[in-house]
DNA sequence: ACTTCCATGTAAGTAGTTACATGATTGC
DNA sequence: GCAATCATGTAACTACTTACATGGAAGT
């Protein structure tokens, strides 16, 4: 039981299905205002996640129609859970996986001017800066939320990140401006 | 002309010809101690990108036996030269894509217990320290390079920037300890 | 003799994105 | 009436990983 050969996505349905979301369309909207910052998930990766998932028993779905349009919402089985926790007491937090253009770029940017070269620093840390709003809009947008607890916690986290990141570009920006 | 349709590995291929690296055995060798805690390549992408460029112009291939044994080295033709040049002057910077288990375990966290949340945020503070150290190693190696560059300055950059997730998580660690 | 490294490549599988198709409801 | 939103789903494609096959060279 609760062999954990789960997709991060499964994962991801779990946890929003734990938070009492219960539809795909609305696991996909939080996934786009949360977890997408640290791991992204299409509809083409939930609504089969979803199937595989009520077929493993992790998951009970039920249609639940509103007016004539169709919907299908779904709860966490006692089998779910457990696999939930398993998953949250395993401290193997071994994935981190970053794909970044701007290092990628700037590790290349010998061949560029160093003019290029301090723009590509700038370009990174207005990214940052434009990432920032985005959580932002988040953090204003969860003020209503009672106790959000660790989901509050995480977007603290992300907030600092990116402002570190804007501080660090700009720093970066700076050097490549100085020496020659 | 250079009409960028490249996908990020080939530009990595024409980053790592411009460093003077010839074979597709050195470019994975070069990946694997620099660009792939930003953006990883396997065999299996680098073999084929490396027709892709040869039949596309960008780099020409000879066969350079080393004794009895096959090897095939790659050079920058022109066009391949002016597409590197080209991407580099582009300020394009906004992939910027992380999968991080570890947020998304602490995001889902309030279902398990404290300690738990505090295990998670101290394994995650590990596992940055376990790649400080990889990156610490690449910087002894580094020292013997005559000047390093901007390869140098990414690599500080990533070294700072584990350093700050290993601070902020410790820091998580002891906030999560500390209430309740 | 054995192991590690140099070196190239591919097949099969998994993961992920994008774009589309469909249709009801709500708000202007 | 029209646009936006709610809602589900899939097909085609692209990307990527893993594991394997092959074999020479170098070091111990």
């Amino acid at each position: 039981m609760s062999a954990n050969n789960l997709s991060p996505i499964g994962h991801v349905i779990l946890g929003m299905l734990s938070l009492g979301i219960r539809t795909g369309y609305d696991i996909k909207q939080s996934v786009d205002r949360s977890t997408r910052f640290f791991l992204a998930a299409s509809y083409g990766q939930i609504y089969p996640e979803l199937k595989k998932l009520e077929d493993a028993g992790l998951i009970r779905g039920e249609d639940d129609p509103q007016g004539g349009r169709q919907r299908r919402a779904y709860d966490l089985t006692a089998e779910g859970r457990a696999v939930l926790d398993g998953w949250l007491a395993d401290t193997d937090v071994s994935t981190y996986e970053l794909r970044d253009l701007a290092l990628l770029k700037l590790f290349f940017s010998d061949a560029a001017r160093p003019d290029q070269r301090a723009a590509l620093a700038r370009a990174a840390a207005e990214r940052h800066e434009r990432m920032l709003a985005a959580l932002e809009e988040v953090e204003a947008w969860v003020g209503d939320v009672p106790d959000p607890g660790m989901r509050f916690e995480v977007l603290k986290f992300g907030l600092d990140c990116h402002r570190w990141y804007v501080q660090r570009f700009k720093q970066m920006e700076q050097d490549l401006k100085e020496d020659r």
